[in-house]
RNA sequence: GUGGUUGUAGCUCAGUUGGUUAGAGCACUAGAUUGUGGUUCUAGGGGUCGCGGGUUCGAAUCCCGUCUUCCACCCCA
């Protein structure tokens, strides 16, 4: 009398064809990265959890999966402790480890513990899943894919700008065409903040802001309000919310705004080049945005943010994101270590493919031919063809059992295969072979060499 | 973490103010068809109505709890 089984909340299970699809996804962007000079690494799924803990703000470490220690685990935790129901206390007493929450951070880990066998620059890229304790909704597991690309040792400039390229190469060849790279500056947001006197705010200040297009304006004063910015910086303020025109425009009225903060000045400085080398070289199908409002994601950020949003026929929310950091290795004792990163969402790329109807009909297609089994001499001969086939490359199958035509071909049928060849008495007398195509219905005989070709 | 929403067959869903053995389409299995599938016809299998408790003569239907789904916050891929 077994429940019904079932697997936890926001996470899945995946059948052939999907997995087939996500594969797909997996290999374009692969091979994207490779082609781009990065190089695979891979981290185990669970940190320590003083690795991860702290690194991604208060939300971020009420977000993280802890893993409870093995044995007595309450042997270290204090009566008092757990009279006071002091929780952050108490987890760390039970939990040693936890599930990596992204690649970003494991990955600074990774540079600093490997730092004398790495070559400097260091670009590499991660394909794994990553957990968070979230509350799923349409987009947002618990389980998810990150495909992340970075680059440490290196400050330049022309990092992000192949960074944005190769954001538009992934999605080009995906065919997932009218995506937007949004792209901001850290240095800008600290240069506004700095220009209105609201420094201590930060964090705050650029988490209202980047509601903008969501709640408007009015919403977001009143939240800015609420976080305790002083009316007069709000006002100072609102000039930005007018900011608006072409990414060259843009870039000019901040210029006017930030002219009093040398930091403001100079991410203006290093958003300037990168829109400028892409004009000049040039996308093709993303476009580049400016957005000053951008500001999501992870307090590392030093330099460049970037944001990629779907087509907007298409309501899911970003499908990647990255930016530069300069202090992230630092925090694991390496200084001075300037990296720069990006990151797909595979997940929500799926999602959003599967609704443009985007993925090649060709992926499903797994299996090139079955051979139909006549029974115990036709097999032997089918199998002689399966062999030298599967020798070619050529992906073929022979029903397991003698069983009806009619249900053999139905298998092909739903399968997707698209052809199913024939050997039966008349075909072993002949030494031919049937091959007939499901989609038209066309058959044709043919001898071995012959029936490789036509599958080829 | 806060507020709301959803759950009936493998899937998509009906199920009247609580009232007999809970239905449909698709899918599945078998046959019509002993070397021809995707379109037809016939028959069949499959559900302790998410789970637990309560109200009632009687609960898929009402109440409570719990899990799940999706949504809005929070935050984020």
């Amino acid at each position: 009398m077994s429940n019904k089984p079932s697997i936890p909340k926001g996470t899945r299970d995946f059948n052939p064809q999907e997995v087939v699809k996500r594969n797909y996804i997996f290999d374009v962007i692969r091979q994207a990265f490779t082609r781009f000079g990065f190089l695979p690494i891979e981290t185990p799924s669970f940190e320590n959890s003083d690795t991860l803990m702290g690194k991604y703000g208060e939300e971020g470490d009420r977000l993280i999966f802890k893993i409870l220690n093995s044995g007595d685990f309450l042997r270290k935790v204090s009566d008092d402790d757990l009279k006071t129901r002091n929780i952050p206390g108490i987890t760390s007493s039970i939990s040693e480890k936890a599930l990596r929450y992204d690649l970003t951070v494991p990955f600074a880990r990774y540079v600093v513990q490997h730092r004398n066998e790495i070559d400097f620059p260091f670009k590499r890229y991660q394909i794994q899943p990553v957990w968070r304790a979230d509350r799923p909704q349409k987009g947002r597991f618990r389980e998810f894919y990150q495909c992340d690309a970075d680059v440490v040792g290196s400050d330049s400039l022309w990092q992000e700008v192949e960074l944005v390229q190769l954001y538009d190469t992934v999605f080009s060849d995906l065919k997932l065409r009218n995506t937007t790279i949004k792209l901001n500056n850290r240095k800008i947001l600290s240069g506004i903040a700095e220009v209105i006197g609201a420094e201590d705010k930060l964090i705050d200040f650029t988490v209202a802001l980047d509601k903008l297009d969501k709640i408007g304006k009015d919403k977001v004063k009143e939240e800015m309000r609420e976080k305790g910015i002083s009316e007069e910086a709000i006002e100072k303020v609102e000039p930005l919310f007018s900011v608006t025109g072409t990414a060259s425009e843009k870039i000019e009225s901040l210029k006017n705004l930030l002219s009093a903060s040398e930091t403001g000045m100079r991410g203006i400085e290093e958003l300037e080049f990168i829109v400028n080398t892409i004009d000049e070289l040039g996308l093709s199908s993303a476009k580049l945005e400016v957005d000053v409002t951008l500001a999501r994601g992870l307090n590392y950020y030093t330099g460049a943010i970037f944001e990629v949003a779907a087509p907007s026929e298409v309501k899911m929310g970003s499908i990647g994101g990255g930016g530069r950091y300069d202090d992230l290795t630092g925090i694991f004792g390496l200084k001075d270590t300037s990296g720069v990163g990006i990151s797909f969402g595979l997940d929500r790329i799926y999602l959003v493919m599967e609704e443009l109807g985007l993925f090649p009909e060709t992926v499903l297609e797994t299996t090139r031919a079955l051979f139909v089994n006549f029974g115990e001499k036709e097999a032997m001969y089918a199998m002689r063809a399966v062999s030298a086939l599967r020798e070619e490359g050529i992906a073929v199958d022979l029903y397991p059992d003698p069983a009806k035509m009619g249900k053999q071909m139905g298998y092909a049928d739903k399968r997707g295969i698209p052809f199913v060849i024939l050997a039966g008495e008349t075909e072993i007398e002949s030494n031919n072979y049937t091959l007939k195509n499901m989609r038209s219905g066309e058959q044709k005989t043919l001898d071995i060499d012959q029936l490789v070709n036509e599958l080829k």
